[in-house]
DNA sequence: ATTATCTGCAACAAAATGGTTGCGTGTTCC
DNA sequence: GGAACACGCAACCATTTTGTTGCAGATAAT
């Protein structure tokens, strides 16, 4: 049969995927905005750097980030720029970890059928 | 009825409780170590640094980020370090994420309903 | 036309991160 | 008891991240 033992969650291309939007959400000016986003759709930076502590263009750069990662989209109106939420890799990103807490759960009943045998 | 517009998930407990999980997710290296982690029950640091490039004592702090998340909890056993993984703070950022990514699609067909109308 | 806004770019400083090496200590095995 | 193993600690280095300031260009408002 030759079944595969691992479940292949630690393989480089997933891992190249998923990290770099984890990453990105790990940082509580992102993760604000991210919260931001959600509720109150497309958002210019000005609006976005407004309530904040921090610069407009560190809001900027944070905004770049998460772009990067996918999270976000930006686009060009006028002159301001509007910021949307990308849902799919959020979608991504959840999925992974659940599978994550899955296989973990799976792991532990295995591990406490096998102390308790 | 006075009903809160935002549904709060921008407020700062929620994001000091949740971007470290995110932060330390953020590793490719520490995200193989959680993969590695939830297929193989407990693991001692040497195990686990095995296989890799880089050095058992970086591997050693990328456990120590992951237990300061608390996603992970080590526990010494004779002369090694048994690791676990934690499962309640993964399933809280899973929670989270899936809050968000639901959050925008109800503003998403607000904005909708509002352009189409 | 002028003024006020919104943005981008670049240079810079401070702090955090990811990694290394070297050494010391406790534990297991023979 | 001695060798091998597993770990912790500390110093150190290179790079990235986070944030700043200053300035210039485009767009909107009056």
């Amino acid at each position: 049969m030759s079944r595969k033992r691992s479940s292949g969650l630690a393989t480089a291309p997933l891992l190249r995927r998923h990290a770099p939007v984890f990453a990105a959400l790990g940082d509580a000016t992102r993760l604000a905005l991210m919260a931001r986003l959600c509720e109150r759709a497309p958002c210019s930076i000005s609006q976005l750097a407004d309530g904040s502590p921090i610069t407009r263009q560190a809001i900027t750069k944070h905004l770049r980030v998460l772009e990067g990662a996918g999270l976000v989209r930006g686009e060009m109106a006028g002159r301001e720029c509007l910021f949307e939420i990308e849902p799919e890799p959020l979608d991504r990103a959840t999925e992974y970890l659940e599978l994550v807490s899955q296989q973990w759960d799976a792991a532990f009943v295995r591990l406490k059928n096998f102390v308790e045998k």
